[in-house]
DNA sequence: TGTACATCAGTGAACGCGCGTTCACTGATGTAC
DNA sequence: TGTACATCAGTGAACGCGCGTTCACTGATGTAC
């Protein structure tokens, strides 16, 4: 019963990967289509093994989907924190051009972040790391906002501003009959006028 | 084949009625349940009648939707205009503050709102439908810009500050772990930012 | 070294369900003669 | 007025499909003695 502690952690190793294979495989499905309708086989048919394979690994879809959000959620905030610590003088359109650029760029992750947001069917330790990614995301809005002399409800303007940006991004980004270049113009027309009304006070 | 003209307007009459009857049940449900969760047995059974007779006024499922959309979408728009039309001196904030309002009263609208948004699966006729009405509601905004002395950019204004609601909406409403009057009290506080900083200008 | 057993990743097929939609039919009403 | 037929709203049951999930099994590897 009682393993050889290398073998032991060579086989969990094992484990651990096979797992991350099945993520990789979701998430270069949901990258390629809409959140709601992938399926567990197409993923399955994706990493190259059986659907019931997923299940020795994840308890439900649901799981297996909180995780690959996860994972991009920390990545995002990760990749925009660094981004950002390099410039000191960044304006506030600076970095809400950024962020928008990101979720352009990062159609995947906008889109699960906007269906976690409408559905908010997370289990509790799931919705705690997204919160605590959140957080720490409008922490870095916070600097910019204490940089530019701002001494009041300095959370509350981060909210506001990223909350401003998620709604340009919900309501334009899939405005019918616009190309993709046209689409990114006008969401930069729109981040910039957000940008400057903030950036006043 | 040809008709007596009164009778063949009762029938059409008739049929319009029924038809109106399906819209009617659709909407009780989705205000009640998520959007993609009804079905049109669902439907059916909520409106008294065979799924299959919903079939003879809709071509399909996504057609019933679109259209019980569009009849809320419709009547936003004009309960919107009327309750502004009343006093000519509403601030920025007021109308923010009444447009929230109505998207945490009316989930119904606001969810199927930010479906089509993001799913942007609507045909033609009905797309042409609601891009009048969203065209109409963003010229009640354009109108307040205008009061308050804006020569430029007016229409850009509009979208953005509509932007930026239906993003604190998006962002905020179904925040996990906040009772309903916090979270009121967090969007109406977010909004009041969002409108302060457009009213400086 | 050999043998019986335990463990566990991995599998293909099946279960059970709910869905959108269609089918074959009924029955009431209107129309033609 | 009566009769044969057409029209059409409305129906319950069925079709066909795809889904999440589970089942019963295989086969490789490790362990005990």
């Amino acid at each position: 019963m009682e393993e050889n502690n290398t073998l032991g952690r060579l086989r969990e190793q094992e484990r651990l990967k096979r797992r991350e294979l099945i993520l990789q495989a979701a998430t270069e499905l949901f990258s390629t289509q809409s959140f709601s309708k992938v399926s567990i086989r197409d993923i399955a048919k994706q990493a190259g093994i059986s659907p019931a394979l997923i299940y020795r690994h994840f308890d439900d879809r649901d799981e297996l989907f909180v995780e690959v959000f996860l994972v991009q959620s920390e990545r995002m905030t990760s990749v925009f924190a660094e981004t950002l610590e390099n410039r000191d003088e960044s304006s506030l359109y600076r970095i809400g051009e950024k962020f928008v650029s990101y979720l352009l760029k990062h159609e995947l992750f906008f889109q699960m972040m906007t269906h976690f947001m409408l559905d908010a069917a997370m289990k509790e330790s799931g919705l705690q790391k997204f919160n605590d990614n959140m957080r720490r995301l409008l922490t870095i809005f916070d600097e910019v906002f204490i940089n530019m002399g701002r001494t009041e409800d300095i959370r509350l303007h981060s909210q506001a501003f990223f909350a401003a940006l998620n709604g340009i991004m919900i309501t334009y980004r899939n405005y019918p009959g616009r190309s993709e270049a046209e689409i990114r113009k006008h969401i930069q027309a729109l981040t910039k006028v957000i940008a400057e009304k903030f950036q006043q006070s």
